[in-house]
DNA sequence: AGCACGCCGACT
DNA sequence: GTCGGCGTGCTC
């Protein structure tokens, strides 16, 4: 007791939502700073947290346990503590999860193990084979090489090598863990830039070199070549000594991205995502705290890997959805990446066509830098994009595809070229009623409808997962044969494709396919090489990949996501249907974009239309800042869940009521709120503004503490949108 | 977040 | 008579 007493405690913090870290004992002979990641006793269990900052919280003296462990790592930066903090702060995270989602390697904590090598002694064989001879012949160069990795140079199985180490012509030596990618050379394949590009890239590079933080975002039509844009900003970075993170959504985190990379570099960048195997997250999270890794291209949870020599961050797509994290830690990596550089003191370059309408205003008040990248580079042309007004051009009956749109199909494929259906909406029918009783088909747990997967046989709830068998006769009424599939799906517009174009080579594309990632890249490839004449796809045709010879791209209901209460409703249909027309015309050949819509006046589909996307921002910008919806900049969401839709109601009212100023606060039910329905769960979103960007923060802050602690199953989260942090 | 403890329904 | 459901509570 007495010598518990002397010991030192440190703060530790504990990868579970405490409010604060936790104290802990140091051992006597044992070292450890602030940043050190340590294994200490929790409970019942051992759990790896790090060493935080200042003096371990008073703790009664019995209840302080001793430290078991020192990793020999790196120490988490400082910067990367202060982020961690932040975070924390500013999403009302108990900053424990927030410090959770730096310590995702585990293994990664013990030094890499130093691999068995061999390597050529001055001693002869007793006897010479050929197979022996080639092994030689490459070891000769005085390298060390892997046994596996020298039978297979060598084409010859390894027990030759095994023998030849047995009779001590080869000798093992211990060899230090190969770099999971090499090191990018900045000069290595200079891209020719258009004008254009050389003069935005020429302001980047200022930027970037001055050092410090700013922010720019590059606002370029697709296929104005930001990509090569940005590429020069990494290379100033690397240059200058600095480890750079490129941030994309997951599903643009493509081959083709990182061939491009290294056509640029002379090297991969490494991937961080959450398919990556295990060993490899290991591996590239501690080649990153040592800093052997300069950069790192990965999804949102990237930015919480430890770079102790962080200089640049790009965020590609910068306004996708996909960066927002919406389960325990809410955040958008998007906004942390600029706090992540601010902490840091570095640049931050967002990119996109379509920029989210709070950095479009972000920029417009001269708080983001704006470089316009106005055309498509080289000989590519934007498509020519068009609306077919379904009230005049209509379908034939149970068709979904107008006459107009067929007709762009025929001569498209007549010419050789490739035509893209999109349609956003996976399945065959996103309802199926009784044509006697009426009965719709709905999920037990959420309540939304359930979608006809026809290939599968099966109805399936988009919202939870929830599926079951599509029965034959209607479980209300027991009519058999009288279920009738309501409205278009992407399975059924591939039929009808088929059914009209039966000597066209069809290629469907959904998340949901058989087969997986790996089918999928076959399936891309097999698109490039000219072996699909129409392809027919869900949103993930939008991002990323290039189909050179596609010249005609339909967009099977533009209508589609305008409807839903999402105060984005407009702004994200804009984006996806910019992106996804975007495939059209990357090679020079005339190429074209149809719309089928039933509001061809709507200002989505004028902006698609006229190319004119400024008016549109301008009005979206107008619309928010008018009131109705919240503005954006200032406005913050605290989400209330529970079993039951009255008990999230209530709660959600009794919030309302404890809040200060009421008439700032809208509450949006299920139908409005983008998620207000996921696993069952009910959920309500309360959107808060207020008048001045201060301090959201205290305000959600004074309204939470006002308000009914929750009880039961109801809880209560905060999700800070845009930012009011600058 | 995990994990243990604890109190009520269907099974070797 | 036990196995096991998940509600409640705690972790320096």
């Amino acid at each position: 007791m007495q010598k518990f007493l002397q010991t030192r405690a440190v703060p530790v913090m504990v990868p579970m939502p405490a409010d604060g870290p936790y104290s802990y004992a140091v051992p006597e002979g044992t070292a450890v700073e602030p940043g050190s990641i340590v294994r200490v006793p929790l409970g019942p269990r051992l759990v790896a947290g790090v060493v935080w900052d200042g003096e371990g919280g008073a703790v009664d003296p019995k209840k302080l346990r001793p430290i078991d462990h020192v990793f020999d790592c790196p120490v988490v930066p400082e910067e990367m503590r202060r982020f961690v903090d932040w975070v924390a702060s500013y999403t009302l995270t108990p900053p424990g999860l927030v410090a959770r989602m730096i310590l995702r390697a585990p293994e990664a904590f013990d030094p890499e193990p130093w691999i068995e090598g061999l390597r050529k002694t001055a001693n002869e064989p007793d006897r010479m084979t050929e197979a022996r001879a080639k092994v030689l012949a490459l070891a000769d160069g005085g390298l060390t090489w892997t046994r596996s990795g020298l039978a297979h140079a060598a084409g010859v199985s390894s027990t030759v090598v095994e023998g030849l180490r047995a009779q001590g012509v080869l000798a093992t030596e211990m060899i230090p863990p190969r770099p999971v990618v090499a090191r990018p050379d900045p000069g290595f394949g200079k891209n020719l830039l258009s004008p254009d590009q050389r003069q935005a890239a020429a302001e980047l590079c200022e930027t970037v070199g001055n050092g410090g933080f700013a922010v720019t975002l590059i606002d370029g039509v697709t296929g104005s070549g930001k990509t090569e844009v940005y590429f020069e900003a990494v290379a100033s970075a690397i240059s200058a000594g600095k480890q750079v993170l490129i941030l994309l959504p997951e599903i643009a985190l493509t081959q083709a991205f990182l061939e491009r990379f290294h056509d640029r570099f002379g090297a991969r960048p490494a991937e961080w995502h959450s398919d990556l195997p295990p060993r490899m997250r290991e591996r590239v999270w501690r080649q990153v705290a040592e800093g052997q890794v300069r950069v790192v291209a990965g999804a949102r949870s990237a930015l919480f890997l430890p770079f102790p020599e962080l200089g640049l961050i790009v965020v590609d797509e910068e306004h996708d959805p996909a960066f927002k994290q919406e389960d325990r830690v809410f955040y958008n990596a998007r906004d942390m990446v600029v706090v992540r550089a601010r902490i840091g003191d570095f640049p931050v370059v967002l990119a996109s066509a379509t920029p989210s309408i709070e950095t479009r205003v972000n920029a417009d008040q001269g708080r983001y830098r704006r470089i316009v990248l106005p055309s498509r580079f080289a000989n590519a042309a934007l498509p020519d994009i068009r609306a077919i007004d379904l009230r005049r051009s209509a379908p034939a009956r149970g068709s979904f595809l107008s006459p107009v749109l067929l007709e762009a199909i025929g001569s498209t494929i007549a010419r050789g070229e490739q035509a893209l259906l999109f349609l956003n909406r996976r399945g065959y029918a996103p309802l199926t009623l009784c044509r006697v009783c009426g009965h719709r088909f709905q999920c037990p747990s959420c309540s939304a409808w359930l979608v006809e997967h026809r290939f599968r046989g099966q109805l399936l709830c988009h919202h939870c997962g929830h599926h079951e068998a599509r029965p034959e006769a209607c479980p209300e009424c027991g009519t058999f044969d009288h279920l009738v599939a309501c409205g278009p799906g992407i399975e059924r517009v591939a039929e009808e494709t088929v059914a009209l174009f039966p000597d066209a080579r069809v290629i469907v594309l959904s998340s949901d396919m058989l087969g997986g990632v790996k089918r999928l890249r076959l399936e891309l490839d097999a698109i490039a090489k000219g072996e699909a004449d129409i392809v027919i796809g869900t949103q993930l045709v939008a991002k990323g990949h290039n189909f050179p010879n596609m010249t005609l791209v339909g967009v099977v209901d533009a209508d589609l996501g305008l409807a839903n209460g999402d105060p984005r409703a407009a702004e994200r249909t804009f984006q996806l249907l910019s992106q996804v027309t975007g495939r059209a015309g990357r090679t020079g050949k005339k190429s074209i974009g149809l719309l089928q819509t039933f509001q061809p006046e709507h200002p989505v589909v004028r902006a698609l239309v006229s190319g004119d996307a400024e008016t549109f921002y301008q009005r979206e910008i107008a619309e928010r800042e008018r009131g109705g919806l919240p503005p954006f900049g200032r406005l913050a969401s605290i989400i209330v869940s529970a079993g039951t839709r009255g008990e999230a109601e209530e709660h959600a009212r009794q919030l309302r009521r404890a809040a200060p100023q009421a008439a700032d606060i809208a509450v949006l039910g299920p139908a409005e709120a983008p998620l207000a329905l996921v696993a069952g769960r009910h959920r309500f979103r309360l959107l808060v503004h207020g008048e001045r960007r201060s301090d959201m923060q205290g305000f959600l802050r004074a309204m939470l503490n006002a308000g009914p602690k929750p009880r039961r199953t109801v809880r209560v989260q905060v999700d800070v949108d845009p930012q009011s942090f600058l």
